[in-house]
DNA sequence: TATGGACCCTGTAGTTGGTACAGGGTCAAG
DNA sequence: CTTGACCCTGTACCAACTACAGGGTCCATA
């Protein structure tokens, strides 16, 4: 009845058509029923399980991690401990992301701001990308 | 003399002999001159540029990014502004990864404080990744 | 001198998470 | 009945490597 078609799945949450294909081959969702024109037919449920990696994709998990969490959330009696762990875990690299982005920003900025102007041969910048004084002599 | 072999050149810059193969592949370096043994010969300049090349994307910039640097650097009587443009984009590029992934992390960092653990049908975790409150009702 | 192991060569395929066609078929409106 | 929007499969492409497979080279040691 309200059944859906890839377009109208994909319209509803922001993705592309290829996106959703593309999950189903990655086995991200189950192959769906299809109408007698061949079309892709989804159900209601199909839209929250879509929605559901939508909205961890955004949180940065990986497809695997996706897969994971998707295949716990089906076991409803089980334990939610191991969740949190994939969670914490995934947080943990976040954190590292950051860290290693904001030292990153730190050197970057630190050349920047050395730079005076002038030419490309007593340029700050690509000095301090150059791992040698000596980098720019010799013929 | 002191020519260098390819695995000592990727040993002296951290990087693996088939990165050193991709990146004259993808014209980074110059293809070097070969032994009688068809080996690749570099020279000491070749060590600079890669170390170069090693240290932009270290600094997080694109293989093309690090292209347009090197052809920089090699106009030396050219004014560095372009650099500093470069620089500067790149470094608006990593402040909004910074700020996303900051977000990211308060969204990911609510939803585990909010899990007191018990099974997954009433995991908060799991429930902060569904979009609908409904996610896991109906058969 | 022979041989073994460390190194090098080319070429191709895999990774992640999609995106972009090409070349068709289906469906609904006018 | 035609037009245009949508759908289908299959394949190739992106970054930036990485990992073979199947061979050749080099040199130290027995």
């Amino acid at each position: 009845m309200n059944a859906l078609t890839i377009g109208k799945l994909a319209a509803a949450t922001g993705t592309k058509v290829e996106t959703v294909r593309y999950y189903e081959r990655a086995g991200l969702i189950d192959p769906p029923a299809r109408t007698d024109g061949n079309y892709r037919s989804y159900r209601p449920e199909d839209l929250e399980r879509l929605r559901f990696i939508c909205r961890t994709r955004d949180l940065g998990f990986s497809l695997d991690e996706v897969r994971a969490l998707l295949d716990l959330a089906a076991q409803r009696d089980r334990d939610c401990g191991t969740v949190d762990k994939l969670a914490t875990h995934h947080l943990e690299e976040i954190d590292r992301k950051i860290a290693d982005l904001t030292a990153l920003r730190r050197e970057l900025a630190g050349a920047i701001a050395s730079c005076a102007g002038g030419t490309m041969a007593d340029c700050r910048i690509l000095e301090a990308f150059a791992p040698t004084r000596s980098a720019s002599q010799a013929s």
